[in-house]
DNA sequence: GTATTTAGTGTAT
DNA sequence: TATACACTA
């Protein structure tokens, strides 16, 4: 109840994002439309202005030109006849890299709003606080202090009373959280002309304690404006508000509690004993429903700017329902296309691979709803396609050797979920270590990385290894000096070492290494920085009390830390997994060959087993050397 | 004759 | 874990 959280909603997303493309829709009624034959379409979003016309979201776009005959109408892009929110997607994105630059603790909850986690900014600007201005919250509201009968029968010049300065004097005299909400909602202002600047959108807000209540609270003032809710004013509030206005209420659960308690308002349900409500919906809902109508709510701001699923589906109504298992394979292919389009974009941006694919569909008969999944090995379209539509033969029941299918489908989706980083060291250390010893021994960092903020570091790091690798007439690559206390001469460090320092660097513990000879790394100024050779060097560790390679000089030490994370220490100490290196290395090379006029990575190593060096070569190319697997 | 659609998250079993 | 379902914008 101490913390601060706010919800950020873009007002009218899909509007504004296609103001930029079309100039000419500003300041007019305007709205979002997909699909066309039926009725015109079904409107995805409304501008303020369409709204004045009675206009609302889920309307067929038929209907809404007849409430507006000046309506301006942009529509979802549509391929391989399939509705394309990419445009929409993308902008979210950019909204929430604008956000995570001023704090890491946001959640993207949909493809147009956020939650923020405030209370660390919020207790830092606590212990400097002086005074606020009233001026710096100029588009701030406070719920229970403003006074919106205060001009209503004067002209729509002067504005409404917003009750910023009536809180300020409450935060100067009383509780600390109020304050917090204050300063809460100053970084919201920030923020949001942040996002304004970065993007060119406006957006609402609501500032409160946890997120049902930042969630309410932003829905109070609409447009570009934010809305403080203390917790002294949400009795109050929910003594009119709908049970059906609140997160998670509604649906049917909120329609469950409307009839069976035969009450509409969250203040009523405030009469109602947790005994009763545990009895009615079992004790972790009636618990939650007890809390939430009292204001309260523990559910945490997850630290998530990427979605957890990348989805892509149609309905088959009607008529369209899909009557023929030729129909079903060719929708399943374009559904994988765009799919395996939308991963491998997101891989390239994210660093993550998914590892489960789910087939869903929507059977005609009965609306009966089905859905399997499988382990997704491969981002390959032919395998997605059979694998799939083999899973739904078993709900046709016409005989297999006809093209006939039933129940007919009507709907129809594939989903990517479990997604895994793809870890730039992962694939250098699956190669160098024997095979025996990776898959189970060896599991690399599952831990999801779904957030800008490490996305943007891998992103740096690959742009460095391309410049690195691509970069073909590079005599003097950026080099930093690396100087050894006692060795003779300075060695020199490429861009790809040092990002595997850099990788060190945030990892303040270290693999013990077991009976090993470590391997040494060279820059080669011979190769204009392309490749580095890989020598064995002698070096002796303490056997295991400290968690530190030890060594005898400084440059050794470094080499060390470089090769912890050639062979994964980092992820390896992230699982609590000791991780020993049975065959001992003698030598590794890692270096760019030109093959087919490609840049492709080869890598070698050569291993001592009984007294035999086995030698492996592999050859990648830069993407699939950097990719997991 | 039909008709919000599509894409997400979370929970229960 | 697999599947179904509820809820949301």
């Amino acid at each position: 109840m101490d913390d601060v959280i706010a919800l950020i909603d873009m007002d009218c997303f899909y509007v504004q994002v296609e103001r930029k493309f079309n100039p000419e829709f500003e300041n007019k009624p305007c709205i979002v439309v997909q699909y066309r034959l039926y009725r015109g379409g079904g409107v995805l979003a409304v501008s303020y202005e369409a709204r004045k016309f009675g206009i609302k979201r889920g309307m067929m776009a038929d209907e809404a030109c007849e409430l507006c005959p000046e309506l301006c109408i942009a529509r979802v892009q549509e391929t391989n006849g399939k509705a394309n929110i990419q445009r929409y997607r993308d902008a979210g994105a950019d909204v929430i890299k604008s956000i995570t630059k001023l704090t890491p603790n946001v959640e993207k909850a949909s493809v147009d709003e956020a939650y923020i986690n405030l209370t660390s900014l919020v207790n830092e600007r606590l212990k400097n606080y002086g005074t606020i201005d009233e001026s710096l919250l100029e588009n701030t509201f406070v719920e229970g202090l403003n006074n919106p009968e205060a001009d209503k029968n004067l002209s729509e010049s002067v504005p409404e009373d917003s009750g910023v300065k009536a809180f300020i004097k409450v935060c100067n005299n009383t509780c600390i959280n109020n304050l917090k909400l204050l300063l809460g909602a100053k970084i919201v202002e920030e923020i949001r002309q942040e996002i304004f600047k970065d993007t060119g959108f406006r957006c609402s807000a609501g500032i409160s304690h946890n997120k049902t209540l930042a969630k309410l609270a932003c829905g109070l003032h609409k447009p570009n404006k934010q809305t403080i809710l203390p917790k002294s004013s949400v009795q109050s509030l929910f003594n009119v508000i709908h049970i059906k206005q609140i997160r998670n209420l509604g649906g049917k659960l909120g329609d469950q509690i409307c009839s069976d308690l035969k009450i509409s308002t969250m203040g009523e349900l405030c009469n109602i004993s947790l005994k009763k409500l545990q009895h009615l919906y079992n004790d972790k809902t009636g618990q939650w429903i007890y809390d939430l109508c009292r204001g309260r709510d523990i559910e945490p701001v997850a630290e998530r700017q990427l979605s957890k699923s990348i989805a892509c589906s149609r309905n088959f109504r009607g008529p369209e329902a899909l009557k023929s298992a030729s129909s079903i394979k060719n929708w399943l292919s374009n559904f994988a296309e765009e799919l395996l389009e939308r991963l491998n974009k997101d891989l390239n941006e994210n660093k993550r691979k998914a590892k489960q694919m789910v087939v869903c569909a929507k059977m005609q008969i009965k609306l009966e709803n089905v859905s399997r999944s499988w382990p997704l090995t491969k981002y390959c379209k032919e395998a997605i396609v059979s694998r799939s539509f083999n899973l739904l033969l078993k709900f046709n029941q016409s005989s297999q050797t006809s093209d006939r299918w039933f129940p007919p489908l009507v709907l129809l989706g594939l989903s990517a979920t479990k997604f895994e980083d793809v870890n730039i060291t992962s694939s250098i250390s699956t190669f160098l270590v024997p095979q025996e010893f990776q898959s189970n021994r060896f599991d690399y960092d599952t831990t999801p990385k779904t957030t800008i903020k490490e996305a943007s570091k891998e992103r740096k790091c690959t742009s460095d290894i391309k410049d690195f690798f691509e970069k073909k007439s590079c005599k003097e690559p950026p080099i930093s000096m690396i100087t050894s206390s006692n060795s003779h001469k300075k060695r020199r460090i490429g861009p790809l070492e040092k990002l595997w320092k850099n990788k060190q660097l945030s990892n303040n513990e270290r693999l013990p290494l077991t009976g090993n000879q470590l391997v040494r790394t060279d820059y080669d100024s011979n190769t204009e920085g392309k490749s580095f050779s890989l020598d064995s060097c002698k070096s002796s560790r303490n056997n295991g009390k400290d968690n530190r390679c030890q060594s005898d000089t400084d440059d050794d030490e470094n080499e060390i830390e470089i090769i912890d994370i050639l062979i994964g220490g980092e992820k390896s100490e992230m699982k609590k997994k000791q991780f020993e290196w049975k065959l001992p290395l003698s030598s590794a090379n890692i270096s760019l060959e030109e093959v087919d006029n490609c840049n492709k990575v080869s890598v070698s190593k050569d291993a001592r087993r009984d007294s035999q060096v086995e030698h492996k070569k592999g050859t990648k190319s830069i993407r699939e050397f950097f990719s997991k697997n």
